[in-house]
DNA sequence: TTTTATCCTACAAAACAGATAGGAAAAGTA
DNA sequence: TACTTTTCCTATCTGTTTTGTAGGATAAAA
């Protein structure tokens, strides 16, 4: 049981976005510069953001990838749900179809339950949180980085 | 992000011999018919339910498969740790060396907060817990099955 | 002694993760 | 305009993990 990558990268886009709020956009080659994502991948992370209308690119003077919404009002399960079609720890869980006994199995419900659990952590956290804990940390100790 | 079938088959087989309470083991066969899972796979995960202490083989007269202990200590955690190395959701959770940002990362603590709210929620639980749930929905409604 | 059950190791198909590659299209710049 | 850069799109590759199956040795039960 992994989150993957894409999720992981994506949220740390975002993050990079969010705090490069000098009006001017940001270019991919930045944004893989400064979190160490290879260029390539993150075409893939942007796509994905961008289809979910999380970013979205900007062209003009200051051109470049901008948030769609203050990062405050993006919450990371937004992000979850970019990269993963479901947030279903089990397949049955969101498809009654899959078993008979789906509404008398207590494991089934046991699961839906670890799954609600999951779920409110991400969406009771935002982009915005993400950001200033990062400040946070970093003025107690200095440095810069948030990378997974 | 899912559960792997090993783990949900490795509850469900501590879930049926916790209800098969008759003083009597249980055997593999029997074991995989109520439960409907392969004969075969069923030897991986009861090799792993043993190695990890779970159940133990017992011979003799009512010979089969038992618990070690009361469904009601057994944790769903403890299933969950035989199954999966780490309660993991990122590498670099439980291996600091993995990144020199480790102390200093927001992405990092996020992602720790939601291990540990999986974490409890896994040990506040009990195969017990399970077994209850389930005969009360099968006195509910009929019928006998727990199957995911 | 015959049958049945446990135990152990190897193998394999399929799915998935994590990337890389190439180039068309659009946009920016000189 | 010409050229350079950036975005965007699709295909491919490689390794790992998952989900099993297969075969047989060993032990136990009938």
């Amino acid at each position: 049981m992994k989150v993957n990558t894409k999720t992981r990268y994506g949220i740390r886009t975002l993050m990079e976005l969010a705090r490069n709020d000098s009006g001017a956009g940001m270019h991919q080659k930045d944004i893989a510069v400064n979190q160490d994502i290879s260029y390539k991948y993150l075409d893939h992370i942007i796509a994905q953001l961008k289809s979910s209308g999380l970013i979205v690119p900007v062209s003009g003077r200051k051109s470049g990838y901008r948030l769609t919404r203050k990062p405050e009002e993006i919450a990371v399960y937004d992000v979850f749900t970019a990269f993963n079609s479901t947030l279903a720890l089990l397949d049955c869980l969101f498809d009654g179809e899959l078993c008979e006994k789906h509404e008398r199995c207590a494991a089934r419900e046991f699961w839906d339950g670890l799954n609600s659990v999951i779920e409110n952590y991400l969406k009771d956290r935002t982009i915005g949180d993400l950001i200033d804990r990062q400040s946070a940390l970093e003025s107690q100790q200095g440095g810069l980085a948030y990378q997974i």
